[in-house]
DNA sequence: TTAGGGTTAG
């Protein structure tokens, strides 16, 4: 096609040149006019082939000048971008016709130039000119491809008073402009509201709105009218409809819509062709998209590309490295969609060696400046858990957006960067960044992670200011921030409205009610789970174990343990074995925990080891305990839990050398206990207390209430008890310690700031000691205050001398 | 002069 174009330009050229030759000899040319039609297509064909600056040259040459001559050249100029020739042409021109007018105006809103466009549709009108339907057809495109809604209504009324409303073009240009602005039902309403017999442009026009506004059935279902209405398929439609297919993974009737095209002869369109590869690779289908593309004539980028994305999502990455070494070789030219693919695939390997090689390719083929391709970088390093080099390109970025700023938000996230993702996302909305549900879900897990109740409040808030709609993994990160930050009513009231759930949100919901002592709730949500038809997955059993072990259900949790792999073929993994431990622990079975560990077909983690030492402890099982330490040492090596409650465990025994065996054993492999800290949120600043700490400004305030907080507990019947102080110092000085362990502290000093009747929400590290846990149940029931401690197992919510707990923890 | 189409990250 291409060749024929030339052949054709050069014999208009010769012929041009003959002429003027001709007339240069001074042989009379009998016919001035055959010379101007000759030139006139010459210059019609420069320009169609973009060939500008000699466009112009012939143009200057020609000593006869029609409309058509300014027309065209215009409309080169004003096609190309260069609209301030074009301006300066259509200045010059003598006659000014609505061509003239349309050539520029079209070349204002094919390049986004929104004032000047509008700007000439109006004066075209006050230099008494009538603008025509390709007048309003160029004004509509520059509407809908800039989202320009607005506008677009204004033109639509300017149309219904023009009686512009019957036309084709027009129709069809406001039905694609509310389409592409996101009013499909605007466009749907002039779609319906058109004759009968409507030609196959407006059909295709909403086939693609309804699949660009996500109703990819709805644009399918809109294709087979137009089939049955037996409106012919273009070129244009089957992309159209094809892409449909693939959102919805529609392969069977994708593959029929083949089989059309190939019956309609439209097969050898590279458009059509690419559509083609890309549904099938969308629905799983990589052989048939191969195919496609091994049977293209051109190396078309697009294609490809679409191929990478097919072996990228489904997770042949090899495959994805070997077209992409392929189109290297080829020596096709790579686009900013081809980088993100391969980019996205080394992200997924952990190749690192490979994505530095790619990422020196993308420099040096100045796609640095792509916001496409540095985005993936970004997402790339964070995911290889590299922040640093994520951070750089991020930082290098003059234009980030939304999905930048995510990216880097996620990986902070990703990396266990909880706060610096959290003071990102802060700065992200500084730099005026309107937030998406995706960053707002990812924030949301960040401030769960970190437990920040009032953050989390604060983006709750944003987000139902915002107006975006309701998503289920906003939804989702809702109900674990509620859940992890104690307050399981909220938890429960997000779920409550959320219309669609997956799941993760019933998940969500039952490890929350299992972590706030509400095991039985657990189990009651997990039964409405299943009758809901919702099969659960890994995760919702390590929470319904959870759930179970919290709550004693012996019974229950065997049942569901068993269930897991025989209803649902999950197999269980050292988490599940630990719930079951520990039900196992806490229900005094210890023979039988013992048994289970040793048929376990995985090899136990800590978790393991470390819920039947918790059991072993409780039922003073030294000889189980000491063997569940010793597996501790070996895969916690640094980890001084083990070594302070196996020698709590000989103390209490009264093994006195075995106690101080083992103590002594710590101290020389270096091994230190993690300080007990605990702390609490009043009014968006965190405070943080050690045992014993003197560093907070309100001391004196904080240490006398504490006394009396002794005074009124004790005399409500608290016994302090100094089995947990581990001092060596005599029976007052042991209290006095206990007094001012760091939850003591807190709590006294959340009695002392938050105002009256407020819960009391204090976090810790490790897990609550005995007696501050007794001294909680007589706070909350003489202070009558609920006290929610979050401990590093669970959370305990104290009310009227009640722990959520049962006791056990 | 001439409406409608294929790759799209977190």
């Amino acid at each position: 096609m291409i060749k024929l174009n030339f052949k054709f330009l050069n014999f208009y050229f010769k012929s041009f040149h003959q002429c003027i030759h001709l007339r240069s000899n001074h042989f009379h040319f009998a016919n001035s006019s055959r010379l101007k039609i000759d030139s006139n297509r010459v210059l019609k064909e420069l320009s169609k082939s973009g060939r500008i600056n000699e466009a112009r040259k012939l143009f200057d040459k020609m000593p006869e000048r029609d409309e058509f001559t300014w027309n065209t050249l215009i409309a080169a100029y004003a096609a190309s971008g260069k609209l301030t020739e074009a301006m300066e042409l259509f200045k010059e021109t003598p006659i000014k016709s609505s061509i003239t007018w349309n050539s520029l105006i079209s070349g204002y809103c094919q390049h986004g130039m929104e004032t000047e466009a509008f700007d000439l549709f109006s004066r075209m009108q006050v230099e008494g000119q009538r603008p025509s339907q390709y007048t309003m057809g160029s004004i509509l495109r520059l509407c809908s491809t800039s989202g320009l809604l607005r506008r677009g209504k204004q033109v639509h009324g300017y149309v219904i008073k023009t009686q512009f409303e019957s036309n084709d073009y027009v129709a069809t240009g406001l039905v694609d402009m509310y389409a592409k602005c996101n009013c499909i039902s605007e466009a749907e309403y002039l779609f319906e509201m058109m004759p009968d017999k409507k030609n196959h442009v407006m059909w295709t026009a909403m086939v693609a709105g309804y699949s660009q506004n996500g109703e990819a059935f709805k644009a399918i279902k809109c294709y087979r009218d137009m089939v049955v209405e037996g409106v012919a398929s273009n070129q244009f439609t089957f992309p159209t409809v094809l892409t449909a297919c693939a959102a919805v993974q529609a392969g069977n009737f994708g593959a029929q819509v083949h089989s059309f095209i190939v019956r309609s002869g439209f097969e050898a369109n590279v458009f059509v062709q690419s559509a083609l590869v890309g549904m099938y690779a969308k629905c799983q289908d990589l052989d048939s998209a191969m195919k496609v593309l091994e049977n293209m004539e051109v190396d078309d980028v697009v294609s490809w590309n679409s191929m990478l994305v097919g072996c990228v999502r489904l997770g042949c990455a090899e495959d994805a490295l070997s077209l992409f070494r392929n189109m290297h070789a080829r020596d096709m030219k790579l686009d900013n969609f081809t980088y993100p693919s391969v980019l996205n695939c080394f992200a997924s390997m952990q190749d690192v060696n490979n994505a530095m090689s790619v990422h020196c390719l993308i420099i040096k083929t100045g796609f640095e400046a792509s916001k496409l391709v540095n985005n993936a970088l970004v997402d790339m390093y964070a995911k290889q858990g590299n922040m640093d080099c994520a951070f750089q390109v991020f930082d290098h970025m003059p234009n980030k957006d939304v999905v930048s700023w995510t990216s880097l938000v996620t990986g902070y996230a990703r990396n266990n960067r909880h706060e610096e993702a959290l003071k990102l996302f802060c700065d992200m909305r500084l730099a005026g960044i309107y937030p998406d549900h995706v960053v707002l879900a990812s924030v949301l897990s960040a401030s769960a992670e970190l437990t920040v109740l009032e953050f989390g409040q604060q983006v709750h808030a944003n987000f139902i200011k915002s107006g975006l709609q309701s998503s289920i993994s906003v939804d989702n990160s809702l109900v674990t921030v509620y859940a992890k930050c104690g307050c399981i009513d909220d938890a429960s009231r997000v779920f409550d409205s959320m219309q669609i759930r997956d799941v993760i949100s019933w998940t969500a919901l039952i490890v929350g009610y299992a972590q706030n002592g509400k095991g039985r709730d657990s189990v009651r949500f997990y039964d409405q789970m299943i009758a809901s038809g919702t099969k659960p997955d890994f995760i919702t059993f390590i929470g319904l174990l959870f759930a179970c072990s919290h709550a004693g259900l012996l019974e229950r949790g065997r049942w569901y343990f068993a269930s897991m792999q025989k209803a649902y073929g999950i197999k269980p993994g050292p988490e599940h074995y630990a719930c079951m431990i520990d039900l196992l622990g806490r229900s005094g079975k210890l023979v039988e925990a013992d048994a289970l560990l040793n048929q376990m077909d995985v090899e136990p983690d800590a978790a393991v080891w470390k819920a039947l030492l918790a059991a072993c402890r409780v039922h003073g099982n030294l000889e189980l305990g000491e063997r569940a330490a010793k597996n501790l040492f070996e895969l916690e090596p640094t980890n001084a839990v083990p070594y302070i409650m196996l020698s709590n465990m000989y103390s209490a025994a009264r093994k006195w050398e075995d106690a101080a065996r083992i103590r002594r054993t710590m101290k020389s492999r270096g091994i230190s206990k993690e300080p007990g800290c605990s702390w609490i949120e009043v009014t968006s600043k965190v405070h943080t207390f050690m045992s014993e700490d003197r560093g907070h400004p309100r001391t004196t305030e904080i240490y006398s209430k504490i006394d009396e907080i002794m005074v009124s507990i004790k005399e409500a019947g608290y016994e302090p008890d100094i089995s947990f102080a581990l001092h060596n110092m005599d029976e007052e000085g042991k209290e006095l310690g206990l007094a001012y362990h760091s939850e003591k502290l807190a709590v006294a000093f959340g009695l002392l700031s938050l105002p009256p009747g407020a819960p009391v929400r204090i976090f810790k590290n490790l897990r609550v000691c005995g007696d501050c846990h007794t001294a909680m149940k007589y706070i909350s029931r003489v202070y009558h205050r609920h006290i929610i401690l979050r401990d590093s197992n669970c959370f305990h919510h104290f009310k009227e001398g009640q722990c959520s707990c049962g006791d056990y923890w």
